[in-house]
DNA sequence: AGCTTATTCAACCAAACGGTTGACAGGCCG
DNA sequence: CGGCCTGTCAACCGTTTGGTTGAATAAGCT
């Protein structure tokens, strides 16, 4: 098996899962209630809930025959701080790069209009 | 083609193009460049590439007969906006839980330990 | 023009994915 | 006890994925 940050981002890579997400912040649920929404099977769906059990963003308790799923929300961290951290290095980047554009507009009069958006866009 | 989210999802949810995206944080760079350090073909990189790109975490350039590759930060915020929708949600929901059980607890004296921890852990 | 470098395209392969149907295990309830 | 839910396991199928090698395209360099 992958590290756990690739089964998360995996797991919610699918719209089906993205939306039992979405749903189990609302409340818990039974397989079966939460399958009842779409057009595949209750397996199918089984098999997406494994998935995000998993990934460790939900867990199942046991309550008679049924067993409810539970958003386990904390792993949303685990994204957010890999999200962050690199935007925030880009981000840096760009200020470091304004800057030196800058610098050059300063030292050089109007020459070329500033490359700001290079050859992509 | 799935959406765009599920796209980005999807990219980031390999190590090898997160790292990509990490070295990418730090400079633009050529498909060669990028390509170097791992053990796979270049080929193989070039495909990891295409991937980001088409989740449009990356653009490429066309200085000489090199593409300098460029990640375009903006990308993470559809990420960052979709979770941290449904963590402030199922923050939300923990809250009110919380005020459920404090009010139960205030009605009835010492009964049961308070299932904070419910069948699950 | 002709060679070289950088990158992609094409065909192929094994493994993983998302779905199906069918069988089976656990726990309620009449 | 016997049946009925609820949920999972197993086998199967077509598609996608991540990798390979080999050939093609594009833009310098001499």
């Amino acid at each position: 098996m992958a590290d756990q940050l690739s089964r998360v981002f995996a797991a919610l890579a699918d719209p089906t899962r993205r939306d039992l997400v979405a749903r189990l912040t609302v409340a818990d649920a039974t397989v079966n209630e939460l399958a009842e929404p779409y057009e595949v099977s209750v397996q199918a769906i089984s098999k997406h809930l494994k998935v995000l059990e998993d990934a460790g963003l939900v867990t199942k308790g046991r309550v008679a025959q049924t067993r409810p799923v539970h958003l386990e929300a904390e792993v949303f961290d685990l994204m957010t701080a890999w999200i962050e951290r690199y935007r925030r290095r880009a981000e840096q980047r760009y200020r470091r790069l304004d800057a030196v554009l800058a610098e050059i507009a300063d030292q050089t009069p109007p020459r070329t209009p500033p490359p700001t958006e290079g050859p992509r866009a």
